[in-house]
DNA sequence: TTTTGTCTAATTGTCAACAATTCGGCTATT
DNA sequence: AATAGCCGAATTGTTGACAATTAGACAAAA
């Protein structure tokens, strides 16, 4: 008997993800400076793991590094990058959706669509720190069943986007939006499937 | 008085640099692990600058990581994956040159002219390591003048392709694309320089 | 033969201490 | 008052030692 899947998650893992999850809900604000001691306290590890995470946050470009001067919160991009960010992700997502589209199984159709359950419920309740959690994972997923290559280059283009996820006015569009595409994506409409997803990666 | 430019190259620089060299020019071959303690000792540091520079290297695409199994050379990526890269590329590239094309100065020009006769000098003597190095820094240049955070993302793009960089026939031909893209550069003819560059990123 | 378990060497993960650097305020000088 | 230089606290960079994990060899049982 194997346990069925869950991926043990480092220590840095852990770190960045909690790190990731303030920058993107604006807890740490821009330019802020990103202390490792304090860091490492709250996890109650040592600087060393915390030092691991911010780099590979700094290499994510959630963060800025300045040697010496360790690492700040990033800026979000101009108006210019940031439409050339979603014109990127449009290619790489349809790419991915291209790639992984016929060879989804039904268990992949039951987790997005419990992805799916999950964002309505963060909508409904204006959470906009679970909205932006959820929304990254559901693209997540399809990059991640093409290309975990992918999935790398996917990520750093995603998070420099979300560092701009400021106030949206209508929570339940998000949900829309999503239902939409893992509707079509369920069909296995890949037509339809990168059309909604075209729709949902706007240009701000 | 200032030194006019010396970025001071940080150990963890100076490691990642000599690691991406090698992989680029086949030292390193694929799936081969990269092991830290071995490392530390060729560059005289502990196994921390090692580690440090490794996972930067992972989180950059040149390097695999695999949780307490180290770091191992990454596979070159699949054809389509190849040609998306490149059509990133000439997304970034070209936005690039947008933005820096009409704020370059003289000495950008005797820094882009110095850059291609090296590369003149390195393509003939069919010296792939240089040639590969010196390649990406020029496509670097324009790319790190519009936009450092968007040389981090043209990065990971790059030495993706960059893993694949095998034999070329034609040493010359690519110092002649470079001579293209660069006289253009210096005329300030963005359309001249976008085709050029475009004809340098091809699809293998 | 195949499988399972155990031991050992090699390797990575984590830690705490120390060295080097940066940044702020203070003082002395003009 | 303005400025340059200096000092000390805070922070990052580096190291070596130790703990935890993995992989391979070998032996025992089915």
């Amino acid at each position: 008997m194997s346990i069925p899947e869950q991926p043990i998650r480092s220590m840095r893992e852990q770190i960045c993800e909690a790190v990731r999850a303030e920058v993107f809900s604006g807890e740490m604000t821009n330019d802020q400076p990103v202390r490792e001691q304090p860091l490492a306290e709250r996890f109650g590890v040592s600087r060393g793991s915390v030092r691991d995470a911010l780099l590979q946050l700094s290499q994510e470009g959630v963060l800025v590094y300045s040697p010496n001067r360790g690492v700040r919160v990033s800026s979000p991009p101009s108006d210019a990058e940031f439409r050339l960010y979603a014109k990127l992700r449009k290619e790489i997502e349809g790419h991915c959706l291209d790639i992984c589209m016929d060879q989804l199984t039904e268990e992949d159709d039951r987790n997005l669509t419990n992805l799916l359950a999950a964002l309505e419920d963060s909508c409904r309740h204006g959470d906009l720190s679970s909205i932006t959690e959820i929304d990254l994972a559901m693209h997540r997923y399809w990059v991640s069943r093409a290309s975990k290559e992918l999935e790398s280059v996917w990520l750093g283009i995603t998070v420099r986007m979300l560092i701009a996820y400021t106030l949206l006015e209508n929570y339940m569009e998000v949900y829309q939006e999503h239902a939409a595409i893992v509707e079509a994506i369920v069909r296995r409409d890949l037509k339809a499937a990168k059309r909604a997803m075209n729709e949902n990666i706007r240009y701000k």
